[in-house]
This record gives C-alpha cells, sequence and structure tokens, in this order.
DNA sequence: TGTACATCAGTGAACGCGCGTTCACTGATGTAC
DNA sequence: TGTACATCAGTGAACGCGCGTTCACTGATGTAC
C-alpha cells in the first residue's frame, strides 16, 4: 500500500513519488517525538525545507497522512510476521518465529507499535482501508494453525479432539462464544479469506489461538509502555518463556 | 491518594479542597473527548467557570493535573482489584472476580484505562509517586496466589510441584529468567511488599501469572482500542472463557 | 524541432484558533491582638 | 467584640508560541500540434 499506483514515466511523477515518501518518513520521524496526537503538518514540512502548504500537494489533510502511516505500519509488522512464518519447518517453530519477528518489529519501531495498538488518537477515525492490513498478523498466525492441523502437528486437547474438552480445565466452547468461533471459521474457510486450508482449524484452536496473540500483545505492551519496570525488565527471558508457554496452550507441541 | 491531606477547618479549606477536587473530575471528563495529549488547563477552566490562571492555584502545572488524574486512576482499578479479590472463597473464584473487577472498571471507563494501560504520553515523565498506585493490581493477584498455596489449592505443575515442570510443554524456568523471578520472589517476601504471606508463592508461579496478567490487559486493550472489531465483537463470551482458561494455566484449579 | 498551451509543484500571506504560563492587581477570608 | 494586618483565591491582560487549512500567485515541467 506504499502507494505506488503507476510506474512513474516522467520526471514530474518520479519526483512527486519520492516526495511524497519522504514526507510519510520524515513524519513517521517525527511520531517518535511528539506521538500521533503530536503529529504536525508544518513541522514536517519545515523539516522538508518547504512550505506547509506545499504538503497539500501530497496529502489531502493531516488525518490521510496519519491514515499512511497507519496502513504502512500494519504492512511492516504484517510483512514481518508473515516473512518469519514463511520458512518450512515444524509449526511450533513457525509460531515462535512469528512471534519473536513481531517483538524485534516493535522495540524497533516502538512508535509506530504505539500508533497502531496503543491508544487511539482521539478525533481520529481509521478509515477501511486499514482494515486488511491490520488482518495480515493475525491471518498469518492462522495459516500456522491451519498448517499445524493439515500435517497433523497439533498436540493436546484443541485440534485433536474437537468436542467437549478432556484435559482438566480446558474448557470446551460454549453458548455465544461457540457461535462466535463458528462464525470466524466459516469465514476463515472462505478461499478469500487469503489463509488456505484454514477451514481446517477448528473452532476451539482458534479461540486459544486468539488467547495467545493478546497475550503477545498484551506482553508487547507491557513491555514498551513501560509496566514491567522493577520485575522482568529485561523482557526478553520472560518473552521467550511465555511464548513458549502459549505456544504449548494452542496446541502447537 | 486523593489528596486529603488534613480534614479542612475553615471555610476556605473547604472550598480549596472541593475545588481541587472538581478540576480533577472535569479534567477526567475532557480526558474522554481528547484524550491525554489534548487535556487542555483554559477548557478545563473554561468549563468551570473561572479563568485558566485560576487553576494554576491549585495545580502548579499541566504535568502536575495529569499525575494527579494518573494516580487516581490507578487507585481506583486498584481498589476495585482488591475489592473483588477480598471476598472469602476458593482463590480460582476470587481470582476470577479480580479480572471481572478489572474489565468492568475498563468499560466503564475507558479513556482512564487508556490514560495509564496505553501509549505514553509523549513528553510526559511519570513521577515515583505513581509507582505505588500502579502496584495495586498486581499485588492484588499475588495475594490470590498466596492463598491458594498457603491453602493448598494449587492445580497442576505450578505451585504444587516447585521443582521441574512435569507436564509436557510446562518449562521450568531457566537462566535469566529463574533469577530474575527469584528476585522478585525475594523482594515479594518482605513484609514491606504489603502481600503477607507472599514468600510462599513459587517462582515459577509468579511467572505464570504475571504471563495471564498480561493477557488480562491485552485482551482488555484489544476489546477497548477496537482490535476484536469483526471477530469476537461482543467480547464478554471471550472474556469469561480466556480468563478461565488462564485460571488453570496459572494453577488455579 | 519549435511553438502555444495546459498542468501542476511550490510560495507566501493570511484566517482564526487554542495552548501553557506569568504577573500585577483586587477583594474576600482568616488571624492576632 | 472590634480593629489592623496577613493570607490567599480569583481576575484580566499579556507573552510567545504552534496549529490546520485556504487562496491567489509564480514559474517550471509536460503535451499536442
Amino acid at each position: 500500500m506504499m502507494t505506488t499506483q503507476n510506474a512513474p514515466r516522467t520526471a514530474r511523477e518520479r519526483a512527486r513519488a519520492e516526495l511524497t515518501r519522504e514526507i510519510a518518513e520524515e513524519a513517521r520521524r517525527q511520531l517518535a517525538a511528539s506521538g500521533a496526537n503530536g503529529l504536525s503538518l508544518r513541522a514536517v514540512a519545515k523539516e522538508l525545507g518547504m512550505v506547509s502548504s506545499a504538503v497539500y500537494r501530497y496529502y489531502p489533510s493531516r488525518d490521510d497522512l496519519l491514515t499512511a502511516l497507519i496502513i504502512d505500519a500494519y504492512d511492516a509488522v504484517g510483512a514481518a510476521a508473515e516473512q518469519a512464518m514463511a520458512d518450512p519447518g515444524p509449526a511450533r517453530g513457525r509460531w515462535l518465529a512469528g512471534c519473536r519477528a513481531i517483538r524485534a518489529w516493535a522495540i524497533d519501531r516502538p512508535h509506530e507499535y504505539a500508533l497502531i495498538y496503543g491508544s487511539p488518537v482521539p478525533g481520529y477515525r481509521a478509515p477501511e482501508a486499514t482494515i486488511g492490513p491490520a488482518a495480515r498478523v493475525p491471518l498469518a498466525f492462522v495459516g500456522v494453525l491451519a498448517g499445524a492441523v493439515a500435517d497433523g502437528q497439533v498436540v493436546g486437547g484443541a485440534g485433536a479432539s474437537t468436542g467437549a474438552g478432556a484435559e482438566p480445565g480446558r474448557g470446551a466452547l460454549t453458548g455465544e462464544l461457540a457461535a462466535q468461533a463458528a462464525t470466524l471459521s466459516g469465514i476463515l474457510a472462505q478461499p478469500e479469506s487469503g489463509v488456505p486450508g484454514a477451514g481446517v482449524v477448528p473452532p476451539d484452536m482458534l479461540v486459544r489461538g486468539v488467547i495467545a496473540w493478546t497475550q503477545l500483545f498484551g506482553m508487547l505492551s507491557w513491555e514498551l509502555f513501560g509496566q514491567f519496570v522493577g520485575s522482568f525488565d529485561p523482557a526478553g527471558a520472560f518473552f521467550e518463556h511465555a511464548i513458549g508457554e502459549l505456544a504449548t496452550f494452542v496446541g502447537l507441541g
């Protein structure tokens, strides 16, 4: 979604594409200093040596620039996760690699992480164009689950026994949750979901995947936003342990 | 920490205490509209019918007002969690009640949730006075774990076998993580921690508690910040299921 | 290849707005004798 | 109980700043004949 609509033919078009990119890059740099709220067209323009009104030739408003940054950020984590999980091999290893890639990306670009996974920007309403990019990470995880089920690599109660959980404390899905999970499962089973074979992932495994997903991002937010200060402060060891525990929990033995 | 230093004796002191509170309340209200970044002394003053400079008689700067709001928010969730977990009864039930109380508080006051658990406010450095209030929630959870261990209510690998994990995939603590957990354990064992009996909680159970804690807040952030849109959208059923799964994971059977 | 015209990037001034903070001041409330 | 003085809440003007966005304009780049 890097706005590379057509190959630029004229010098003018090349210059425009480059400046469009440079503006976004400078804006990304300024996110670090001031956060999404403090993102200022004027400051970006000044840093690029242009007058503030010139930016409007490239982005029709501040919110559009913000949207571009959000989409780029989702695409960047999404691509990092997809790439890490694309390697062949056991599903558990792919899952862990995905978690690590997301953490590496987040630590490298904490302000972009905050932009998409932190508190929403007040007054900003995310347009529909962000939905697709935002789905890349969760869909990549689903892809690993589908691979694990297809290859019979699932261990434990989740994928193996699609019925009621046999192990102690591993509750089966009931009521509203069962219905929601079934709906989600149905959506993923369709070819348009973009995850081939996702239909084989049983709903209860899907739910565990979502639990692991929320744990992953909760842990990253804790690390990046400073809630671990005083306890697991270099959080790397805790992170490794936690993703292992949750991979097991999901059924990737 | 509601700044009730002494009992107000004179009319002046009563008026001051009341206005101090009213300013904080109005500021809290405005958080909802504009977020922490947009919190404006001038807007608060205007809404209260006073001139902006008058606010400086009550809070020496905008950041001090923000700090007061942050401390109040931490104290409010902390109190809600403590109260929910104070009831006698099985540890599992207390744990779940704590999770539910935190969610109820968060849904009721999403902007205060975002203030303390969302992305940090750029340019704002949290003073030490926030540390104590911020610790109330995690310490309340540790209290439940301590109670469970003391009463022999622990099920599974965590508290029962303090050595290497016997169950598949339940990894024992090693290396840096083991050291960090032991340090934390030592700190909690001291009377000053404020959690009587916390010393009996084994390090691996502590680590699982932290995993559950991060899952809980990851899940809440997902719900409040809109990442569940299109999947588990009324998130209540998923929440109930997840906290049950994680209570089991922690060892509260 | 050369010329006439259209397109479009960038300028600079302006509009109207809100912000945090300071400061000298007025006038009401409290205290000490 | 009454008076003189000290304390302090709130005023209003000002400082200097930055913001998003609009608009008429200049001048360079591109296109069609």
